[in-house]
DNA sequence: CGTTATTTATTAATATATGAATCATTAAGG
DNA sequence: CCTTAATGATTCATATATTAATAAATAACG
């Protein structure tokens, strides 16, 4: 196989569909003086009332260092507060204030638009063969012997 | 339609994707003491003798401001260099010097071995499907009455 | 039990992302 | 020409990513 070009590689292809998909959405988080990574955390305490801080950085693909700002943050605006495990102090739980919900009550209906309006933009074959292809890749991580990485960003 | 489950949104599994792919190139670089977005400027003078400022943040996909301060950290090292345009003097050409164009080619060899290994690891016809679906999310681009948009993070 | 490992969140240092503003240069229009 | 717009790189302020280190708490084990 030939060298493979650098824009054709499927790091730069991944970071390309990203870099067009995101700006719509941030573009409503900054509506509302969110930024995305605030945004992923108050969307999935939409889900579970409460959540383990480690959980949440695996799920919001926040790495933990930085998922310590993001909530200090996000706690100095009463949107979501810590409490400490009583049956194993070093854990932390993170939960959404009613400040928190109605914001994320607030911001839901337009992302989902959004995201509406993304997945009508693409032909649903299409679509699903994206997601599926996804998936398949991140199911390698199972594979590997790596330890915990973390995106991005 | 339901309401989209957080972590099969589309954005969040191009994330998850990164996240899986991206460590075991990053750990090459950091080998080499250079970041990703270093090598990306490197990756791309590879093809380039000289490219403009403007060029090279649009294919490494790096924002303007951030390019500034990478192409700065790759001067004081000696690995790049600038160089303005005598016709129009706002614009500015990037460069590699020998030095860079010399830890390039130690580089190049370990990238392209982990990109083969990556390629290896998924099913071809998978691997080709991702690609395709991943193309025309990127053509969307053109459609979108947006500005510029820039990554990641 | 007491010492050593391991786990969990956090801090620290540096690099990059994001959005707005600035400054120098060039293009456009009267 | 001269003023006004537009362009291109850069700076600024703030938020996040990355990697390593730390501090507190718990688990493991002799």
């Amino acid at each position: 196989m030939a060298t493979q070009s650098f824009s054709g590689s499927l790091p730069m292809m991944l970071y390309r569909a990203l870099d067009v998909v995101m700006p719509r959405f941030r573009r409503i988080f900054n509506e509302f003086g969110l930024t995305e990574q605030q945004w992923r955390v108050l969307r999935v305490l939409w889900e579970t009332e409460e959540i383990a801080f480690r959980e949440l950085s695996d799920i919001t693909l926040i790495p933990a260092p930085s998922l310590v700002g993001v909530i200090d943050r996000l706690a100095k605006q009463r949107l979501v507060d810590r409490r400490r495990s009583e049956t194993d102090r070093r854990n932390v739980f993170v939960f959404a204030t009613n400040e928190g919900k109605a914001l994320h009550r607030q911001v839901r209906p337009r992302v989902d638009e959004a995201y509406a309006d993304l997945r009508g933009s693409i032909d649903e074959t299409d679509w699903n063969q994206l997601i599926d292809s996804l998936e398949r890749i991140a199911s390698l991580a199972a594979e590997a012997p790596d330890n915990r990485p973390a995106v991005n960003q």
